[in-house]
DNA sequence: CTAATCTTGACTATTTTAGTCAAGTATATA
DNA sequence: TATATACTTGACTAAAATAGTCAAGATTAG
């Protein structure tokens, strides 16, 4: 079970820019220089943030990525579900309602999955940008 | 973010065997049955288990596998450390102390990846064998 | 003895991840 | 309006992880 880079990149751009300067756009190669990420994987990422209204561009000389609303407003699971990071921890697939794997009924340890997969999904509901640079400043301290 | 089949099957096929004899060794084949995982698959999740204390073995006609201890005593977060189904957020290497990815300071999401490890090993930690056969009875009524 | 069972290790197809590459389009500013 | 700086898109790919299979053997109950 892991997090895979695509998650955690997106997370950390956005806390760059949430850091950095939230007025002015910010550019993906700054970013990239900053947080030590490859541009051009960048680039892919916040396209999908973008199209997800997280974040807005501005082309140009002295363009880059704005922020479209306060770290406070941007949940980690609004940036996970941009970039198709999912938990995931169920194979048997929901929509066959009744059972699992072609069964008649729900395998054994069904319920403790969905369980846990709510749990993880509870933690990324329930922390924003903003409590990620709260925290890290904290910490630091 | 996934668990992978190793972890899922670890735990499937140990409920099975609590859930369908406690006493008397239960084979893989019985297993991969009922619960619809390849067999040859399974030999190899056992034999960690059993590396790992979790389950005994008794070789021969009419072996199989016996749980070790009382379901009630089998964490999740022993099934999951026995398959090697690790919860890793981070790729920062936490040996480096300070740093991360060849940096001087911590990377600014650092503390977050913490805090959702920490998470999730806590609900694996808190949740066992037993809580999995006695919420699957639940549910299912 | 021998059939049922577990053990071990090497091997492999498929999928996912983590990118790169190329060829653009858009626009701020001089 | 020229042009450097930025973003956009899609196709491509190397490497790793996953989810197994295969084969050959060791054990032991009956």
């Amino acid at each position: 079970m892991k997090l895979t880079s695509k998650g955690r990149y997106a997370v950390m751009g956005l806390a760059d820019i949430a850091n950095f300067d939230r007025q002015n756009p910010v550019s993906l190669r700054d970013i990239s220089l900053r947080q030590n990420i490859s541009l051009v994987y960048l680039e892919q990422i916040f396209s999908k943030l973008k199209k997800n209204n997280i974040v807005k561009s501005i082309r140009g000389a002295n363009g880059g990525y704005i922020l479209t609303r306060d770290p406070d407003q941007i949940k980690l699971s609004n940036i996970f579900s941009a970039v198709d990071e999912k938990v995931k921890t169920l194979q048997c697939k929901r929509e066959s309602k009744r059972g699992c794997n072609g069964r008649s009924t729900k395998c054994i340890t069904h319920y403790l999955w969905d369980d846990l997969e709510m749990h993880i999904n509870d933690f990324f509901d329930k922390k924003n940008l903003g409590d990620i640079l709260k925290n890290n400043l904290e910490k630091r301290i």
